[in-house]
DNA sequence: GCAAAAGTGTTTTAGCTACACCCATGT
DNA sequence: ACATGGGTGTAGCTAAAACACTTTTGC
């Protein structure tokens, strides 16, 4: 029952990346196709193994920045979980991933990658829908950090991450409407933003308006925590 | 720039388990006393490492059954996160660790695991307040842990895993209590968690006083969000 | 002026706080 | 009877929902 040091599995750690934007209204994954066997030429989220002397967090930046080609300053990052079975992976190698939600703004060039693989934005929904549609068990993996992202958007501050640097309050509001896929009251919502502490940070400047009043323009606001929290309203299309 | 077979950094994998319990009114954790270089002889969180066959979760489980000699299924069991720092481990050996929060109800038999190792409940505040208290960077763990938790019982039925399978409202009350610590009315505490739909199923049963009307006894509901939430008022000790 | 989008006010409702009060049991 | 803890009622306050309304821009 003592465990000897043969009892230590070794294994390969890869960070593996559910990066989530909102392209018109709608969340999207961004995806990549596989290059290699296994599940060669079928769509994965992106990822990388561990290598010597970066943190796993590290991995995770390096691999955002690779894929998408921007700066890791800009993106919100976070650890979701740890996917061990022993047969995850068809090759009988021992993988351990842990995959991170990354939250990215409507990215100036969505799809184009430093590297050779084709990148793609694809709608999250449609996936969800289709748990067989990626490789290994991305399926499973993209739905709790759809899910865990949708319960943070309450009680956290992760909403902004959606937005440019500057934003207006409808931009923050598109947001929480596409992630829950519900509609919120329009004049609720602002006063409820703007009265959050720390929540949004005014900056003076207005959005120059296509048709209508300017709007006022925020920066992201000092808390992590929202409070009080915005309640997701019954019914929508997640959970 | 093309990853190559080289760079897959291989790694020893732990599950590390904060095992969290009330005690008097006061939230404990589980530490051992190590057995071996590093650390020899300092306090830790148990914990072991993957083995061929099992998951991490499995891995979690395990440890979990030989440090307390009780049934995992009487315990909530989570995933916390990932710690991953080259230096964590004075050795240059490369581990990994993967952190689980472990919600236990006062056990029968708290120090005594099926190993040989000295094990002890301690209270969480004292060590919170001494990070170097701890081996490795336990301590750390430890905290992100128990915020964890603070966190999540507000948005989730986990404070039921504080207790035995059958409770009384009071008994969920000191829960609530003590791992915030902040005192809470007693007759509006009743009212809402026994209005949360799917958090308490009542048994019928209840409990022989001492003292006093007997109070009814609950069983834990199916539900896993807590709606509406259970918001943590100011003060307190955590946090 | 008119359309469009931003932002504010107002009424109603729901939930929460504080605390008084009643209930059921042991001694 | 009375002490002890369990449970309910209620008045006042605060936050949220629903929606009417005003403001500021482009055309």
């Amino acid at each position: 029952m003592t465990p000897t040091r043969r009892d230590r599995l070794l294994v390969h750690l890869t960070a593996d990346l559910v990066i989530l934007t909102i392209r018109a209204g709608v969340l999207h994954v961004l995806l990549v196709e596989r290059g290699t066997v296994p599940f060669l030429g079928r769509w994965a989220l992106p990822g990388g193994f561990l290598r010597g002397a970066e943190t796993l967090d590290g991995t995770a930046v390096r691999e955002l920045r690779e894929e998408t080609g921007l700066d890791a300053e800009r993106f919100h990052l976070e650890q979701v979980g740890v996917y061990s079975a022993p047969d995850r992976d068809p090759r009988d190698q021992r993988i351990v991933t842990c995959s991170y939600l990354a939250i990215a703004p409507d990215l100036p060039v969505p799809t184009a990658g430093s590297d050779a693989r084709a990148a793609v934005w694809r709608p999250v929904d449609e996936l969800l829908d289709d748990p067989e549609g990626l490789a290994f068990d991305h399926g499973r993996i993209l739905r709790d950090a759809v899910d865990q992202a949708r319960a943070k958007l309450q009680f956290t501050t992760i909403a902004t991450s959606f937005c440019p640097p500057e934003f207006t309050v409808s931009e923050l509001r598109e947001v929480f409407e596409a992630v829950w896929g519900v509609s919120l009251d329009r004049p609720n919502f602002h006063r409820k933003v703007t009265d959050a502490e720390g929540f949004l940070a005014p900056t003076g400047r207005r959005r120059a308006s296509a048709g209508g009043r300017p709007a006022a323009l925020f920066r992201a606001g000092s808390a992590t925590a929202l409070m009080p929290p915005m309640l997701r309203p019954p019914g929508g299309s997640g959970r």
